[in-house]
DNA sequence: GCGACGATGGGCT
DNA sequence: GCCCATCGTCGCA
């Protein structure tokens, strides 16, 4: 079977994971994007990586997020539609991946931070090894050719880049939750936990 | 093992 | 002109 009609059927089984997902609460869909499959295309290699790291953006109100600088170019696809791709630059070298949450016209994402190698799945489709760390923003980004070309794209396999649901359940003990990273500037909101992520066993 | 620091460019004041 | 949702390297223990 071609990988595009594998493809297509997951997303009739829903396992690509799509607006619906996306539409709800920015630290609900961070907690459960733990353990979901992110997949990204690029030319004729596919990666595949376990999300395992993600910060909630919530809102004009948080002042950590770059939307509580009000709808600028760089921020508007954040007041988008849910399941797009919002990705910036950030200290001239690193492009940082997030995923649009909230219905359209709240400002709102999740920060992917930080992604691990999953075993080659036995359903005949190749994947190219992860063979570099990927537990942090910049450096997933980079593993995985991730930049601004993908900024605004929606999170399809026609995209190049979409996340899958392969019923991995991360238990609630195997998760853990803290302040967010490298947000000092944003007052009250820095001790916000709005950062999930599995830990280590 | 760990803290300090430089690289490097877009966004916003 | 200043501020970053980071990372690799360097110096020192």
């Amino acid at each position: 079977m071609s990988i595009f009609k594998q493809l297509t059927e997951k997303m009739k089984k829903k396992q690509i994971l799509t607006k619906d997902f996306f539409e709800r609460d920015t630290k609900t869909v961070a907690r459960e994007l733990l353990g979901k499959v992110l997949y990204r295309r690029s030319g004729n290699q596919i990666y595949r990586g376990i999300i395992s790291e993600t910060e909630a953006y919530h809102g004009t109100e948080d002042l950590a997020c770059h939307c509580s600088k009000g709808k600028t170019p760089r921020t508007e696809v954040m007041f988008g539609e849910p399941g797009h791709i919002y990705i910036y630059l950030i200290y001239g070298m690193y492009q940082m991946l997030n995923f649009v949450t909230m219905k359209e016209g709240f400002p709102a994402a999740v920060l992917i931070r930080g992604i691990k190698d999953a075993e080659v799945s036995s359903d005949g489709i190749h994947f190219t090894p992860l063979n570099a760390k990927t537990d942090g923003p910049g450096k997933l980004t980079r593993q995985l050719q991730i930049d601004k070309k993908l900024n605004k794209k929606a999170l399809l396999p026609a995209s190049g880049l979409w996340v899958a649901d392969e019923n991995i359940n991360i238990p609630a003990h195997l998760t853990g939750t803290s302040a967010r990273i490298g947000i000092d500037y944003a007052g009250e909101w820095k001790h916000k936990p709005w950062r999930f992520f599995i830990k280590e066993t």
